[in-house]
DNA sequence: GCCATTCCTCATGTATACAAGTTGATTACG
DNA sequence: CGTAATCAACTTGTATACATGAGGAATGGC
């Protein structure tokens, strides 16, 4: 039997370094480069790097100009919209099935447990709630048991955190994120989907109207930022 | 500028071939076989039969074995349920997003004059309904004006198209399609939403049991010409 | 006869070489 | 001086060569 869990690859490896510089905007949207700038700054050939990048190309982050170079996908406002309108769509959904369940899955009451808000000594601060955020949400859809659905929302979540990482830099949403994760859960588990689906939405359009609030400024700040340092 | 309408890439060609191969089951759910293999038989060299394969791989119709070679990917009948039961999920949101836009869209009266089925001179058989179906789907989600989720609806479609092609094997399934595609967009163009979404709902429900209860057969079949014939 | 070990073959992963097209500066010309 | 043609540098696309691990057949020990 081949072995599955063989070590990280060096494609691999290109790939998580040029998601992170597009993720930490030490690549900015719009931004050129080539296969062979990338192979040279981190010591690899041009084939694991070309993978890499189809991968990302895939997922929607880069886009490859016939013979003339890679850029990093300008950034779209519309785009962005559509993602996280097709991600309240799933998660509604999976909130419906959760409901529609024989048993309660366990997920549910670790969560309930993880996001209590009467315990503020157990807060986590900025960067780390945004991932805790974003594993509720990944749990939330897995509860559901579809694990085509829990892909696609993956896949979104991963195309959304660019702009979701802005969410959480205001301490007012860090607060908010606890009480409506704890409505949430407390609607779902009394059976209530429709009550649960409509306060998850208002959570995710919250975080949303938020991200589009903060999103253009940060990215002209960033590119300033990144001129002045060249 | 770069000319982004440039000749079909050798990689493209490969794409397809395999794709082909894949549904048209000359190569079977689980069949093993090498990058070589391919290049040699297509006269190509491995590295665009790498990019092909990659491609297939992201969407889920291949996988690789670490030094090992690659194979179908086995048939997975729990996946093809959960890809079902996504589809309807998009498309249901779909149907309720229509209803919610200001004016209807265009596409609805394109698909509703070729959809009548007070027509039956004009409808099509076997083969060719099966695409049309097909287009009316994602014709109806990509009426929602959500890119994003046009784009997933659209990457379920084509993994679903290897069990779709047995639904219309069946000509009370072809007659159905059309009494049922007319009904939804009656319902639909009336701004009846949950009403087109329940209709939408058994239409694709049907299709999917019909599919269910001819896949294994049809499969075994395949299997068995496919050995006898070597 | 059976099991463990060795080794040879072939698989993918990676690096490099070559082909073909794009781009932009430079040069020649009006 | 402005504009068009030219060309050189650079890009991706493809082919090939090499590195490394997986797997099975052959072999040797018992």
């Amino acid at each position: 039997m081949a072995n599955q869990r063989r070590k990280e690859s060096v494609a691999d490896r290109v790939y998580e370094a040029l998601k992170e510089d597009i993720f930490e905007f030490r690549l900015l949207p719009g931004d050129r480069f080539s296969e062979g700038d990338i192979g040279t700054r981190l010591n690899v050939s041009r084939t694991p790097v070309r993978e890499a990048l189809y991968r990302l190309q895939r997922e929607g982050h880069v886009e490859v100009l016939f013979r003339s170079g890679w850029q990093v996908k300008p950034f779209d406002f519309q785009q962005v919209e559509e993602l996280y309108d097709l991600r309240i769509t799933l998660e509604r959904a999976a909130v419906h099935k959760i409901c529609g369940l024989a048993e309660e899955p366990e997920a549910l009451r670790t969560l309930t447990a993880l996001w209590n808000p009467d315990h503020p000594s157990e807060r986590a601060v900025g960067s780390t709630v945004r991932m805790l955020d974003e594993s509720f949400h990944c749990d939330l859809v897995a509860a559901a048991g579809n694990r085509e659905m829990t892909r696609i929302h993956r896949e979104i979540t991963d195309r959304l955190r660019i702009v979701r990482r802005l969410d959480f830099s205001r301490e007012e949403r860090v607060d908010a994120t606890y009480v409506e994760h704890a409505a949430i859960l407390e609607a779902l588990r009394s059976g209530m989907a429709s009550e649960a689906a409509d306060r998850l939405t208002r959570h995710i359009r919250a975080s949303q109207k938020a991200v589009r609030e903060i999103t253009m400024e940060r990215i002209r700040e960033a590119a300033q930022a990144h001129r002045g340092g060249q």
